[in-house]
RNA sequence: CGGAGUUUAGCGCAGUUGGUAGCGCGCUACGUUCGGGACGUAGAGGUCGGGCGUUCGAGUCGCCUAACUCCGACCA
């Protein structure tokens, strides 16, 4: 069995510190010399592109075509719709020159206070302005809709304080943005894109989520209705790993986007819009990882195998490279990514704690015994389980293992949620449960002002009403009133 | 933005009453090794976060400033 490393501080010590440990160490992401701003090393970005292209392929599947708009939203823009821009305006970085000159004490360049902009320009934090001011150029009939579009880009909020990937001042995300003729079929489109959103967390991060909508505290400014996927970390705190609005006639009545229906009627277009952003790396790291390292799921793993040689000449290695280049063919051909690492700098043993760190799903080690006996040991990230097979169908055996790990690792965080998920009934109940951390579910009276208590007293808020589930309806913990139904009361990130 | 802590070689750290900077890892070369983070020998690597001050003399004392980490506040 492996052994824990030396220089990653464990989940039990401190689960923050091992956080931001392992993103470093693993080598996904480190903090730039730029404030709240971080640096995606290759590693994690490759991560990040397996997500990009996963999701984009299901976008594309859904009706939804690429399109890219500008980095820059005009003042003015922001604060056409009220609730929007109250919701962003804290957290904006501004544009105010467009020129730099040479300091006139000769050290370096200031800013040109001739070259001051006649209206500033916000760095975007969410697109919906710029391109509802767009939308109203393209459309004019029923025959224009539905604009079903998305794009992938930066967008700036600069948030007070940062942790990797989890809350950055820039961080890279995608947003679908879509127009349509009707209430319903905007709706529908919401209700779509947060099951996209479901899939794709169940099914390529290994991450049960919950679906649901926010209460009107947590919804984003400027929608009608937010839905969103709420996950749950190892340490029993909730992370928003995406969402979906309903944005209702709010961004066309603010950019004043009308339409002619089929009886000749001008109307307001319906809209929504969706996201999610590098977060989800945040969601990846934490809902799998353990003590030696990443655990990632063989669907989003930048290399799912990686082959280590054990040799003591330059002649065993030869003969041992021949045979992993017959495995290393047999698993592409099944498309399965192999890494073989040759490299003659390290030692196996520092490779092996090297792939774990790294979370590669499966490690084949062969040496000279396994010359011998035609076999080749193989270890599971998940488990850390080792196991020596022959070389014969050993690539479909691979197969098999990575989606076993994908299987598994999905099941060992449903168990987990599962194990801290619990209906709560009292507010005494509850104040001792949830310093225990998990999904509390309970009754709510469904005000704003029994949530904000709550929160104040508590540290807890709705992370959702879900949309599946128990319905029954009960009485709130807190006031003893009416309560439609339970909702997921958690810590959060 | 408030409170606390940190900042010295690529990384992690030590540095005494103020006297001119060191250890481990890593890196380079060579050799021995190689089935769970090997070892030996020889090397390279520093305007001590930045600025100002006190002093004959500052990594060390004082003030200012920046960044990072943690705890709050804020946050879709």
């Amino acid at each position: 069995m492996a052994k824990e490393l030396k220089e990653l501080t464990t989940r039990e010590e401190n689960y923050s510190q091992w956080y931001n440990d392992l993103v470093v160490k693993a080598d996904l992401a480190e903090n730039s010399a730029v404030r709240g701003c971080m640096v995606i090393k290759p590693y994690g970005y490759a991560i990040w592109e397996k997500m990009q292209r996963q999701l984009d392929d299901m976008f594309k599947e859904t009706g939804h075509v690429n399109a890219y708009f500008p980095l820059f939203i005009p003042k003015s823009f922001l604060s056409k719709e009220a609730d929007h821009v109250e919701g962003f305006a804290k957290e904006c970085a501004v544009v105010t020159h467009y020129r730099l000159k040479t300091n006139p004490d000769g050290t370096g360049v200031v800013v040109d206070p001739e070259a001051k902009l006649e209206e500033e320009l916000i760095v975007r934090p969410t697109s919906e302005t710029i391109i509802w001011s767009t939308y109203k150029n393209w459309i004019q009939s029923y025959r224009d809709l539905p604009i079903l579009c998305n794009q992938w880009a930066n967008v700036v909020r600069w948030e007070m304080r940062t942790r990797l990937f989890l809350r950055t001042a820039e961080f890279l995300w995608q947003e679908g943005h879509t127009a349509h003729a009707t209430e319903s079929e905007a709706l529908a489109e919401a209700r779509k894109m947060l099951d996209v959103y479901a899939q794709f967390s169940e099914e390529y991060m290994a991450v049960p989520v919950i679906k649901g909508v926010k209460s009107a505290n947590e919804r984003f400014a400027g929608a009608v209705e937010t839905f969103c996927i709420e996950a749950l970390m190892q340490d029993g705190k909730a992370l928003q790993a995406g969402t979906s609005h309903f944005l209702g006639q709010n961004f066309a009545k603010a950019f004043d986007v009308k339409f002619v229906n089929k009886e000749n009627q001008l109307e307001y277009v319906w809209a929504t819009s969706w996201g999610v952003s590098t977060r989800l790396m945040g969601a990846l790291i934490m809902a799998h990882s353990d003590n030696n390292g990443l655990v990632l799921p063989p669907k989003l793993a930048p290399f799912q195998v990686v082959i280590v040689p054990i040799y003591k000449s330059e002649e065993q290695l030869a003969a041992i490279s021949e045979k992993v280049a017959q495995i290393t063919t047999e698993l592409k051909q099944l498309g399965i990514s192999v890494k073989y690492d040759d490299s003659d700098n390290r030692k196996p043993g520092w490779k092996f704690a090297e792939y774990e760190l790294k979370g590669v799903p499966v490690r084949l080690a062969m040496g000279a015994r396994d010359l011998e006996h035609a076999t080749v040991e193989i270890m599971r990230r998940d488990t850390l389980e080792k196991e020596t097979v022959s070389f014969d169908g050993i690539a479909v055996h691979i197969q098999h293992l990575l989606d076993d790990i994908q299987t598994n690792i999905y099941k060992k965080a449903f168990d987990y949620r599962a194990s801290v998920t619990r209906e709560v009934n009292s507010y005494d109940e509850f104040k001792e449960e949830i310093e225990k951390g998990g999904f509390l579910l309970c009754h709510w009276d469904g005000t704003p002002e029994t949530e904000e208590r709550i929160k104040e007293e508590t540290k807890a808020t709705i992370r959702c009403i879900p949309l599946n589930g128990d319905k029954t309806p009960g009485k709130c913990m807190v006031t003893g009133k009416l309560s439609a139904q339970r909702v997921v009361f958690a810590r959060s990130y």
